[in-house]
DNA sequence: CCGAGAAGAGCTTTATACACCTTGGGGAGA
DNA sequence: TCTCCCCAAGGTGTATAAAGCTCTTCTCGG
């Protein structure tokens, strides 16, 4: 029993934030940041200025970035900074060449009964976008669309490995989409989500595991698709 | 042009260690320690002592424990030490039915022409798995063919990305296995090893870059059943 | 006018000092 | 004798200063 457990009750005690907790939550804002392109590639993050917004030194900060720099969403230059990565066009089709397998093991490996809470989830996510179809351009609530979508999926594999490595994968690569969203109909991009979501959702209340699976690998082919034919029209 | 860069010239100069390098070195050092047992599950590492063994401060010495972390092989707890995990038999079948998949990935997802040098590589550990098999234990001896087997096979993809989450993933769980050795014949499980190099190479021979997914996958599929086995007596 | 070179600014990397946390043992009290 | 508390030792986490690297810019010579 420590010394400052004895002055409040150890319910009352607004409980001071942990060091991991408050390496998620600087891990997350960056992560997000990146995925969001509101740190696009080639921007350069500087440890001092993060250090500062997030009101700790520049120590944990660097912890943070050694971490999405094992993700492969920075790399950082001795002596120049922190950069958000590029990600080349190979990197991009092996990623999902993988990410496809992936999302067909994630059918098959421990599949978790889905909860009602995802479907729920999922029901509202599919809302957000056709709101969105009917608004102007929003490319960052897209993103955050797919980000969400992304989440919930995770939810429904009950193998933590898998779903740690659809984690990486998804943020390595999921800038490149959204930088290529200008190219494509806004409507028809959002239409193609909705889709997504409901074939979900349709599958789902199926209880047909394997075949989110499916769904999920169709669309990201269509996405790989998508933007290959464009690379050869470069 | 720096000023040391005119004392001598650049090709004899012996290029000081890059801090990549050093950072590959010591997280490779550590890691192999403890796919080999050498640090077993358990053991508490000290970040002072590792700094003091491989010459520098605390600080590079945490940056690899913070990526040995990342990976899974150890957990750091604040005012105690950074401890080698225990690996837990949920985590390890969720590894191993992912590393089952990854093999059959291996083949499908941009092979590679079986370089000269892999086939050379390979014959010497089949002769090496020979000769271990005549000798007396040396789990380490093992292990370390086991690594090298594993190091091999990566080179046969060409797909970066599936090889990284491949690597990470026999690393996380390699200590599983190794610990488990004493509960098989030590003769058998040579012999196995050597079966599953002997067939690699013939399948390779043939340019069947899928039979090689398939050799490492059916192996792999050996090895989880064995465990099983033995986790359902207990 | 042009280019090579050097100095300087700004960044990351490393080293070090200090704060905080955990743990285990020793001593006082029941 | 047992239990509980306290505290000291030793660990990691954090902050900060020094060192090293990179790039820019300015200057001086051709």
């Amino acid at each position: 029993m420590t010394a400052r457990s004895k002055e409040v009750p150890a319910s009352e005690r607004p409980r001071r934030e942990t060091q991991a907790e408050r390496f998620n939550r600087i891990y997350k804002t960056i992560r997000e940041r990146i995925s969001l392109l509101e740190y696009a590639p080639g921007t350069v993050l500087n440890e001092g200025l993060l250090a500062q917004e997030f009101g700790v030194s520049r120590t944990p900060v660097r912890s943070v970035l050694q971490r999405l720099n094992y993700d492969g969403l920075v790399t950082t230059r001795n002596g120049v900074g922190t950069i958000v990565t590029e990600v080349d066009v190979k990197t991009f089709k092996d990623i999902y060449a993988l990410r496809m397998r992936l999302a067909e093991d994630m059918g098959d490996l421990s599949p978790l009964a889905p909860k009602p809470e995802v479907l729920e989830e999922l029901r509202s996510l599919q809302v957000r976008a056709q709101e969105l179809g009917k608004a102007t351009l929003d490319y960052k609530a897209y993103a955050k669309l797919c980000n969400d979508l992304h989440e919930q999926l995770l939810e429904l594999s009950g193998n933590m490995v898998l779903r740690e490595i659809t984690d990486l994968l998804y943020y390595r690569a999921a800038r490149v989409w959204l930088a290529f969203l200008p190219n494509v109909d806004w409507k028809e991009a959002l239409q193609t989500m909705e889709s997504e979501i409901a074939d979900t959702i349709r599958v789902l209340e199926l209880d047909d595991m394997h075949g989110v699976g499916n769904v999920r690998r169709q669309y990201l082919y269509m996405t790989l698709k998508t933007i290959s034919r464009y690379l050869v029209g470069v």
